[in-house]
DNA sequence: AGGTCTGTCTGTAACGTTACAGATAGCTTG
DNA sequence: CAAGCTATCTGTAACGTTACAGACAGACCT
């Protein structure tokens, strides 16, 4: 038996006056609910809420005691309707990538960075199999996010071409190479790359190896650059890995290490652009029968710090994806807000190469 | 220099008669647009878009020409301010989860479900360390989803009461034992833990010991009452793990197993419920100077095909997430959808344990 | 012929919000 | 004292959709 809740109103069908028509208590409040609890108009009610300078201070307050005692929460649909904005982030994820949970980090970071706001975060998904930009076109198409953050960025993406064209709010997980400029997040894997070869070579480590990220990918090139400005400062020998990237199944990754490591003229060092495949590198190593630490070392990201567990002799630098997710919501937020893009550009710096316990 | 798109259209502002009323070219087409160009009421659009049965067969098809032709897509805001209907789903997560990306598969495995349906995927963060009900109070109270899906599910849990009370369709990611019924999916983790343990008897271990789940949530029970009935019908002993549950660190977990590993009457066999956690439990067995295989057993779930790359002594059991996000998007569509709740709760079994290459 | 039914189609109103264009009252100003 | 200002407050209309209550024609009965 449900108790008798709420005010009594006079739900009057007025039509056109208005001003006492209202809802009885057992829906949510609206506009009106507070309007005529106050005995103000719809209006009124509306801009004492957020705060227009045309409010007399009295009113202002009680219309938000009372709003706040009846718990009173904007209808999204009902603003979204009138002023087009939807109060939505569009996290676009690809559904093929592989293992270890990075994107769980991102959208936690995300998630973290829009709790204090109105926003509510969706994810778009999509498959890059298929068209990349469908989940774009999608998105701005149907005007169902205010703004999208993008991953697996492209050094000349055409979602980011897409979206400046229309000056759609956007972040990128990944700079771009295109001359434009625009929000974005990235991981200096140049810096990343530089240090590993670096800390190799200190190591007395001279013929490397580079799993990178796929060609296609932004950051292939940073990390192909900062490999190979390490390779000219230390004096060490590039060693190719066999046409594979760290997006390639782990037992791919595995037998083209394998295979790297039965060569005559085989690294004595690999730097490793992603966690997982660190894991299946390892693997090929020990397969060739030789030992990460005695035989070769290996210089790895990674986002969540299980590595040493694996293989103590493992050298990892971290990335913090759960920060990317923050950052990279702050861009687009702030974008959203009116920011100048190029003011919205954060670039994290790698905390140096660890060995275990460091 | 845009091209000059769309249709011709009289944008009269005539209020009252108002067939005539409709956009130029330039934003999105809505059911004004078409009733436009084909003549028709919106109200006879609309319903021909939805397949009613009242509309004749040639306007039916003429309309969902011009429909399809112009790229119509309802205005969701429209919609939802009409009908109360928002087409999300809202995955309420937990952002103290741990490691390994088990969250990105649940995520992936609901938006697979929902990509063929007119429904978005919402993630709704909270903190297990704050008030676990404020995020599902949060989406009932602003109606911002049609349904909910639950992680983390407890024995008693009020979160499944509040909704249940409410009627507010959900799943829930584990089983209750509330004597209510709702849908879920869940793994069985009784047949795992069963499983696991009759599999280390068979290779010869007799003291076995269980890193649990933490005893808050409901599939604790049905693990720790598996390793039970394993143990009884194997007749091994059990080993308790002191006061850790694969929710501690992975230093924790690590120094617990360790100091268990010390102790004169230590376990020969392990089982362990989360990949993330077993990389500590090794760690710990290897700190003590044993080895897995030799010394001891250790029989661990695992999301991702991992492990043995780790080490490939170590025993496994799948569990498949992204199913189980599937089959949680296709438990709250249903209820949506009016289905009985006794027919959606699925539970998927465990494919047997696995040593390397099997 | 008059009535009723059926198959199609129709306009109006409403969901909750905000932009806009006033309205009112009290004050100041010339 | 009229005119103008300022500080507050106001109602109406519109965003795009669907529920509802018809309206109209033609067919079918009696």
């Amino acid at each position: 038996m449900a108790e008798r809740v709420g005010v009594a109103m006079n739900d009057e069908s007025v039509t056109n006056g208005g001003r006492a028509k209202a809802r009885n208590g057992d829906s949510r409040p609206t506009l009106k609910t507070i309007a005529f609890m106050t005995g103000l108009g719809v209006t009124t009610v509306s801009r004492a809420l957020k705060d227009a300078p045309e409010i007399g201070e009295e009113t202002r307050r009680r219309v938000q005691l009372v709003a706040r005692q009846v718990g009173y929460r904007p209808n999204r649909a009902g603003v979204r309707l009138r002023t087009g904005k939807t109060n939505v982030i569009s996290l676009v994820l690809d559904t093929e990538e592989q293992i270890m949970g990075f994107v769980s980090d991102i959208i936690y970071g995300v998630s973290e960075a829009l709790a204090p706001t109105p926003y509510h975060l969706i994810v778009t998904p999509y498959s890059r199999l298929n068209d990349p930009m469908e989940p774009i076109r999608y998105v701005v198409e149907t005007a169902s996010a205010d703004g999208i953050i993008i991953s697996r960025t492209e050094r000349d993406d055409p979602r980011v071409r897409y979206l400046m064209e229309r000056g759609f709010p956007f972040a990128t997980h990944g700079r771009t190479d295109m001359g434009v400029v625009h929000p974005f997040h990235d991981f200096d894997n140049h810096a990343f790359a530089l240090e590993a070869v670096r800390k190799l070579a200190e190591l007395g480590r001279r013929r490397l190896a580079l799993l990178a990220p796929p060609s296609t990918l932004a950051y292939h090139y940073h990390t192909v650059n900062g490999f190979s400005d390490g390779l000219i400062e230390t004096g060490a020998t590039a060693i190719p890995f066999n046409a594979v990237s760290i997006d390639g199944s782990i037992n791919q990754i595995r037998t083209r290490t394998a295979e790297l490591m039965r060569r005559k003229n085989r690294p004595d060092g690999i730097v490793s652009s992603a966690g997982a495949a660190t894991l299946a590198v390892v693997g090929g190593i020990e397969d060739a029968g030789l030992s990460v630490g005695r035989d070769i070392d290996v210089v790895s990201k990674q986002s969540t710090p299980l590595l040493h567990l694996f293989r103590p002799a493992l050298l990892v630098v971290n990335e913090d994806f759960r920060l990317a997710g923050r950052e990279l919501a702050r861009s687009v937020l702030g974008w959203i807000d009116g920011a100048d893009p190029a003011t919205l550009q954060s670039l994290s710096v790698p905390q140096g190469v660890k060995g275990v316990g460091e």
